[in-house]
DNA sequence: CACGACTGTGAACCGCCGATAACAATGCTA
DNA sequence: TAGCATTGTTATCGGCGGTTCACAGTCGTG
């Protein structure tokens, strides 16, 4: 290691680092509206400024275009979402900053977001699991400080409400409204919280 | 008209109407499991009995399948919504009751509402716009019964308002939480309520 | 029993689409 | 300018999967 060949390879951006994002962005959107399947590789090539063939020369496969989008999105929100826990005292502001985080997330990557959650066994094996697992984690930050503020939830009924809470956030994927995207989060995000503090059904 | 073959024709229903019902369902589970795209004519035959093409027996096109699932379902949940509304005076029962419906709707058919939400754009073009105009009716029943309750939403607040409502019970379609169905929904309707009524975001 | 309708099977067809091959243009480096 | 890597293009391949075909049992009926 050290040789010029290598330094060459340290350099892994390529001349136009742009390219590869603008398939990314390209895909995922036609993967929104039209479905991993329901789209093929010349449409995802002429989105990007290209032909179908020369999108090779950035990606692998289909299939990885999609893991790529996938993974890059769990891996922030995830750890957007254990910064967040970790560095709030009060378990109030935490499920505050978690909803904020997330909804905020959500609404800049609306298409990302829906096709992770909509295309999901499209990803081969391996990736799905990480993906899964990545997600069962994520829940888990949530859950964790749900329980502090709802002592009367069994842990099944507490991960359930976390669920449909992320459910719910990710309705704005799904709907444009039409109303200022800034109010939509507010709403949404008071929805949520009121869902998870909800007076407690008696056992 | 009148013929005796014309009246065998009027005699629809087929020596075992348990195999459509058989592959319908079969179908639905695997489309929900593997998606639309990922499950095989084959695989739907397999587990309803019989093989492959055995099952164009029954139906025109794999297509077809979907659409029929779909539509029976979207047309039951618009049916019942609508009989709620009509029947009910004070909006505050009203809404409980399309909650309740919705929800209880969702259970006993998970498969099949998850796929009447994933694999929407599988349709052929006309069918997915019938789907998409009935469930535009079926949030309106919904907003109509909310802009009772919350006379201080606007239209699109309230129209997204109760999106993200239907989206959050839809979250019991995914997630098996091992907890009672029963409870579950209990625990679902709770939240949708509180959710929905929740105090109103200064404007 | 002969006949026709119905339901199912195995084999074959065929179109689409993801992927590859062969080749061209560009541009950096020496 | 020679040489190589990079990034495109066009043409083509290969197989997967939905669909069709020709044929075989199984009924109910005259």
């Amino acid at each position: 290691m050290g040789s010029s060949s290598t330094s060459a390879k340290d350099n892994v951006t390529k001349r136009q680092p742009h390219r590869r994002e603008q398939i990314l962005d390209a895909a995922m959107e036609l993967f929104h509206q039209k479905g991993y399947h329901g789209t093929g590789m010349d449409e995802i090539g002429d989105a990007a400024g290209i032909t179908g063939p020369g999108v090779y020369r950035h990606f692998e496969s289909k299939e990885q275009i999609l893991a790529v989008g996938v993974r890059a999105k769990v891996t922030d929100a995830l750890e957007r979402s254990r910064a967040i826990v970790e560095t709030t005292d009060s378990p109030e502001l935490a499920l505050d900053g978690l909803i904020s985080n997330f909804v905020d997330g959500l609404l800049d990557s609306r298409a990302l977001s829906a096709v992770l959650m909509r295309e999901r066994h499209a990803l081969a094996p391996t990736t799905r699991r990480w993906v899964d697992r990545a997600e069962r984690l994520h829940v888990e930050e949530w859950v964790h400080v749900l329980s502090q503020l709802r002592t009367d939830l069994s842990d099944g009924e507490a991960r359930m409400m976390v669920h449909a809470a992320l459910w719910m956030c990710l309705s704005v994927t799904y709907y444009e409204s039409g109303i200022d995207p800034q109010r939509e989060g507010e709403v949404l995000k008071r929805m949520v919280r009121a869902a998870l503090l909800c007076a407690a059904p008696r056992s």
